[in-house]
DNA sequence: AGAGTTTATTAACTTATGTTAATGTCCACA
DNA sequence: TGTGGACATTAACATAAGTTAATAAACTCT
């Protein structure tokens, strides 16, 4: 996509920063704490949220009582409320979230059709079809390392290169256990199980809220992952 | 979405009455035989596809040797190739297929179709993560009866009413039970498995490609269904 | 109509993951 | 500074689904 610029390298990152960037004007810049509601589909008004900083996770629950984690949304993800009702999913801050707002594309009346905000919510659509169709195949044909595995090092591609210290190789990540066991299908219980292994096998690492790979290069190769899928970007 | 309209009751489907119920003109109409490939995406030609009869699938293998289903593609629904090449995966007709191809809107440097195209093509590719949402809560976090009898509900409903005979509760099925089993990530030999015991319980019975359900209201509550996800539409 | 291919079916056996329940750790807040 | 709640950890046990392999049934092509 020819509107892709990467920000992994960035060391800040702000509503300024991301007007800049975007070249979009016009949003209302708004701040979720950790746990609060940002979206919930019964909320019936369509907005256009792109994710300036924080973690945010798009999930839904069942009738059978279990809950699914479509995505999780991190910095430079797009949020679209009506595609968000539509699946009938609830979207809620993980950490502390900055997001910039803008009114829905698909209630304005006489639209610039050439305008940049089109192009850049398609993208973003494709974008999540991309991450949602990973989602279903790790979910659908991997095993529970494989998916866990797959998981953590899709959230560590999609965030680009760590801040944290120098020669450190992972993230600061606010999921629990039973977090990533909705998304990846599995009980909470197993995925700590599948987190002791990793860590004994010397993969990787997460305790603390810190996920740390020992080995990317291994657990890269044991779990099939392919990153070229999920190349950091801001608009 | 103001654009839908309803063709579950239409007794018979054209290019023709595509182009009178879409109000798009300037698409070519195209056949694909049974089990030709419709796009894959390593082909580079964006465009965007709509399904005027017939049964797509779009998959894709992994590295670990397995395949899966991302989802079937029906009358009325659109397959934007940007999407399907992002994603990596293989569109295929299961039976005849005819669709509309347009131009890629995305290549369009100044637009003129008409918002008009814009607006289904944003509302197709929601509709699109919905169900891709209602796939992941299905692989992830039900068992196998429940992914498989959810599977067929989602098809028969987004198929619209029956036409094969008068009192007749099902569909004409092309699938085969390898292609039901990438779907929903079950083996080949359980969804057999399952299958039987679904025709053994008087739920449904899938047989010589022939879904019939024996008893739609109990399939339906046993499985958590709920169709309004699943709404026929076209455009 | 017959041969060959794909798809469906079933049984026997294996295994990955779920469930339950108990204990430990961490953190927020009174 | 202690107490409660959320989260993590582990073991013992239960079970749903995978695998293998053999047979049958359904299509396809000539």
């Amino acid at each position: 996509m020819t509107t892709q610029v990467s920000i992994g390298r960035l060391q800040a990152f702000s509503p300024d920063l991301y007007r800049q960037k975007s070249g979009l004007t016009g949003g209302i810049p708004r701040t979720y704490a950790p746990g609060e509601t940002i979206y919930d589909y019964d909320d019936n008004t369509p907005r256009l949220l792109f994710l300036v900083s924080g973690w945010a996770v798009s999930s839904k629950m069942l009738p059978n009582g279990t809950r699914i984690v479509v995505e999780f949304a991190l910095r430079g993800d797009m949020i679209s409320t009506p595609s968000v009702e539509m699946a009938r999913e609830t979207v809620q801050a993980l950490s502390t979230v900055t997001v910039m707002e803008f009114p829905d594309f698909t209630s304005h009346a006489s639209l610039d059709v050439s305008s940049r905000l089109y192009r850049i919510v398609l993208t973003e659509m494709m974008r999540r079809q991309a991450r949602m169709s990973e989602r279903l195949a790790n979910i659908g044909r991997r095993d529970a390392l494989e998916r866990t595995g797959h998981l953590l090092l899709e959230l560590a591609t999609r965030l680009g290169p760590s801040r944290l210290k120098p020669n450190f190789d992972g993230f600061e990540c606010p999921l629990t256990q039973a977090d990533i066991g909705d998304a990846v299908g599995l009980s909470t219980v197993h995925i700590n199980r599948v987190l002791r292994d990793m860590r004994m096998a010397g993969l990787l690492s997460f305790r603390n809220g810190i996920v740390e790979f020992l080995d990317r290069q291994k657990l890269t190769e044991l779990v099939d992952f392919d990153e070229t899928y999920f190349a950091p970007h801001m608009i």
